[in-house]
DNA sequence: TGCCAGGCCCTCTTTAGGGCCTT
């Protein structure tokens, strides 16, 4: 379903490639540059350091399991969840009719999916941002210490482990341009990349590899065209009436700021149910805990002290999510972190409004 | 005047400063 949906919004660009393997090999050597790749269920099973518990490797271990029977492209999506509409609030209105304020039903989630209700934020820009975050503001967003709380986490949750490679440090004045997402629960298209169109110059590509002439290309995706594409994914990972727990390294100061950022450029709204979580304070964490030789709190250090073995050069958005993705098993297990502690250490974008906002 | 990354943590601190981490 996915691949005819991506077709039928690509219909126009006769670059586009969908398949099935080799990412890395079709990155290097192609203009094609979106891609979702099927890849082999997520390898953290047989890490060693895995351990019985509440853990997030068990919590892999159970969720992959089941995702194995229940195939990608399940959920059935109506015309009006389609690639043709924009983001769709996926928020509950008690009674629409009585109050416009929308607000998250945390408490009787087994009735909620009643209204979905299309709300697209008017077309503005970064410098528009007091308008932006008034807007955010008036909704009241889950609260990550209430999501802990329910005892059937791992039935709403879907981890996914990203990465973002940019023209540099400024989530306002450089962009994306490589984006690499997994989600933990494995199975077929479980990964997403894709280099991604900057309409800029690319100054810093001895970081990553990734040159001007490489994105700057009518068959790159720009980022407007790439948000409803990503949006459609995630919803096709998410559980019914479930959370998205994004998981980056430097989340919280570098991925979910400049992921925010390009959102409100395209004037597209963030979902609710989407929170982030950031593994560096998790490194610093264990490094402060003594007892281990880990460096650094770099991912750099992590993969060294974990030794995991990747394919591809380090800076490059796919191969770091690898790495985190093999990362982020053992390091919780290490900090004897359950599901729901993680989802306590979580942020939503909210917070990072209300942060841009005081600034 | 114009330009500028920003959040977190630690300490020789606390109305601050510097280092680490991300590209």
């Amino acid at each position: 379903m996915l691949f005819l949906l991506c077709l039928a919004t690509f219909k126009t660009s006769s670059s586009l490639h969908l398949h099935c393997q080799g990412t890395f090999e079709l990155m290097r050597t192609r203009s094609c540059i979106f891609s979702l790749t099927q890849v082999p269920r997520c390898s953290i099973h047989s890490l060693p350091k895995c351990r019985e518990g509440e853990a997030l490797c068990n919590f892999i271990k159970i969720y992959g399991n089941k995702s194995s029977i229940r195939l990608y492209g399940s959920r059935i999506y109506g015309p009006e969840r389609g690639f043709t509409t924009k983001w769709i609030k996926r928020c509950v209105t008690k009674r629409a009719e009585e109050s416009k304020q929308t607000t998250w039903d945390t408490k009787s989630r087994s009735t909620k999916h009643e209204s979905f209700r299309e709300e697209i934020l008017p077309n503005a820009t970064v410098n528009e941002n007091t308008t932006q975050l008034d807007q955010f503001q008036k909704i009241q967003w889950p609260e990550v210490q209430e999501i802990a709380q329910y005892k059937n986490l791992s039935d709403l949750l879907t981890v996914i482990v990203f990465d973002v490679e940019t023209t540099g440090y400024s989530r306002v004045n450089d962009r994306i341009i490589d984006i690499a997402l997994r989600d933990l629960q494995g199975g077929e298209h479980s990964t997403f990349q894709t280099l991604v169109n900057p309409q800029c110059h690319v100054p810093n590509s001895h970081v990553h590899g990734i040159a001007t002439h490489m994105v700057n290309r009518t068959d790159v995706p720009r980022m407007e065209d790439l948000v409803p594409i990503l949006l459609q994914y995630i919803r096709s990972r998410e559980k019914h009436d479930g959370y998205v727990l994004w998981v980056a390294h430097n989340a919280r100061a570098f991925d979910a700021p400049f992921l925010m950022h390009e959102f409100i450029r395209c004037s597209m709204e963030i979902p609710h149910n989407w929170l982030f979580l950031d593994t560096l304070p998790l490194a610093r964490q264990l490094i402060k805990s003594g007892g281990t030789n880990l460096s650094s709190a770099s991912l750099a250090a992590l993969r060294e002290f974990y030794r995991v073995e990747v394919d591809g050069l380090a800076h490059r958005a796919m191969v770091d999510v690898n790495t985190l993705s093999q990362v982020l098993p053992v390091l919780t297990s290490d900090l004897k972190l359950t599901l729901s502690s993680l989802v306590k250490k979580s942020f939503s974008f909210s917070d990072l409004m209300i942060r841009a906002k005081k600034r």
